[in-house]
DNA sequence: TGTTAATCGAGACGGTACGTCCTGTCTTTAT
DNA sequence: ATAAAGACAGGACGTACCGTCTCGATTAACA
């Protein structure tokens, strides 16, 4: 039985509500007016609540950010429609509509940004939303060796190592075409870039492991 | 016939050494202090050169580190190892090396967050970053294409195509695994990216075009 | 029944000894500075207070001169010297005494000037200044009747312009003497003043009233 | 034929135009303006003259203040209407109309409050308009004398006195009714003034003079 | 049924940076 | 040599936020 904070504590116990508002504040925030002029007095603002009950809970303004920010990941699902490749495709696609999201856009870079140099934020950002995320991945490969489309791995070194390379693919090449080339990652798109990243794995898999 | 911009305008002309040491003090500062706390006011002390000089020439903070980070990636060259594949990953791995410099981590994915807010920040960055270094893309498949790896491209708008998407996947990639999966993106690591990326491209010209 | 401002109002009150820290702090930096080298910043700075501070509390560096220089004023006392003339002779010392004070000299002519395109200003200088002395003319009357050197005035309209003039002439041939003539208002000179208008205002009062 | 500089100086000649215009445009931002908010790079603008020419011709905007307010004051002439006390009122008068023009109000106080810390500067003041228009005085006396209002000054030093006091009286109380209790200087006024003054004056000159 | 103690709102506090404006100087070409 | 033009280093402006603090007022669990 765990219970490193006694069950109760004396005094007032903190608003349950209050932590709701202000994520939910920090969010619309982040679509009127994006992370460099997003303020905490004006998230206080919105929320309804002073200033020190959001330090009370939150270093500061990045950590709240991401905090905002991986909920709104927390609705990607794998669909099931039949084969990898159209699996693959409707998570991107899901994926590719959060990003249209300006919360999403412009808070997801800007604490990326400011986690190049401070690494506790990096962990907090890899813990809440790229390692959480992951879980497509390994269902997608799980599902697929299930249909018989893929191999079981013999190598679960190996596995990891794919399953890492393949998240950084989709993700990475998603965010950039979205977010740095600024064009639409829409159906056409994402087949091309599936079609690609499928004959590539299968194709890599049909060689011979790394010497 | 008097050219658009008149030989020489009147009064003192602008100092041509003031614009190199602020790009350079962008830089250290850059290094020093990272986007969210780097200050104009710093930039000019370390240049030697007043506020004013640097809003003379540029908007903002963001439009200035778009100049500076966009020096660094100038020095990008395609190697001719022999292979298209040995070609690629020279490249690859010299932007993951630039990538590992401070200034180049937190300037550029700074700059791609304040950019979805602001479309003509977008087009500055997609002009001097991006569609700069897609020269490396398309220098890649000429010299393929001379050393027989790759065909002739039949279809120009399917080739440019092809294009977009190898530097969206390529660039992505590499920013992803560094920046956001905290990972270096080594030599290792870059034989199997490359691997999957050029079997997957060949796996897909060997298809039919999308119907 | 409660008062029109609430006893207590909700948040931090503010600080007592800021105030007073800052209306010092601003009379050095006069006497250091002069009023047209005087910064908030270096007020600031001297009262070991934030430059918000002095805003929250005074509109600008003029209003702040004005309450600073004021209470430079508040010193001046009518002393009891046995005769009016006496009396007159020992408060106009006592003024030119102030006025020689570079924290008065500076500050009172600066935001006289000023005030000549802000009515409000004007009207502070004459609520916490003017007004606030005139005091001196009254009581030295008051005085006067008392040891029956003056008649007690028969209509009040007319001695309250006597006053009146009486203050501008006072004050003004004081700081003309002293800030624009440069010489100073020593004893002779106050002695051979006092005279001068005590002969004028007993003459004035023995002829008819303005036809 | 006084000439100390050379006839003719190597290169281009100043401009004579150009110290006219400073000076109205000087005038002409001091209306607009105020001293505190006139620049000298406004003012350059709008005599349509560069900066650096008016910093060839005065240190700074103290002093072109100083000849531009200065200038106002030569107007004023000693009428002639039969009496002194006549003269005076028409004198005090004219004054008074002059501090009413904003250029000479917010100029000439705050000329002066510089001129606590420059001293160099309060002797422009003194040479160019203090001592300049003390003429009237001298003017007033002396044409009293011929009428047989006033008799010939016996003791020269105490003559020289008693013009200084009638200039710091009649200066100052102007002033002071004008700019600091801000009421006008009207012909009632006046007319009360004149009264006291020349009463006081007759009365001082008919004691004997300081043992 | 009080007492206790942490939380809440509000807002003042000492700081720091902002982006603008002005100063007085300097560097250019033209007269 | 002086003119207009305008860039330059420097410094103050008044504003906006930061993260901390000090208030009185709530709000529970504990006594």
């Amino acid at each position: 039985m765990q219970s490193r904070t006694p069950a109760t504590r004396p005094g007032r116990p903190r608003s349950a509500a209050a932590a709701t508002a202000i994520l939910a504040a920090t969010r619309e925030a982040l679509v009127d007016l994006g992370w460099s002029k997003l303020t905490l007095g004006d998230v206080a603002a919105r929320a309804g609540v002073a200033k020190t009950t959001i330090y009370r809970r939150w270093p500061g303004k990045n950590e709240l950010v991401v905090d905002a920010v991986a909920e709104l990941f927390d609705e990607l699902e794998l669909p099931d429609r039949g084969s990898l490749a159209a699996d693959i495709e409707g998570v991107v696609l899901q994926f590719a509509t959060i990003l249209d999201r300006p919360e999403a856009r412009s808070g997801l870079m800007a604490v990326v940004a400011e986690s190049t140099r401070d690494e506790a934020l990096r962990e907090r950002i890899r813990e809440s939303i790229v390692e959480r995320q992951k879980r497509l991945v390994l269902q997608g490969r799980t599902r697929a060796q299930t249909r018989g489309e893929l191999p079981p791995e013999s190598d679960s070194k190996d596995a990891a190592r794919t399953a890492d390379l393949v998240f950084d693919v989709v993700a990475g090449a998603v965010v950039h075409r979205t977010l740095v080339s600024g064009r639409p990652a829409d159906e056409e798109w994402v087949r091309g870039f599936t079609q690609v990243l499928l004959l590539g794995l299968r194709g890599a898999a049909a060689l011979p492991a790394d010497p």
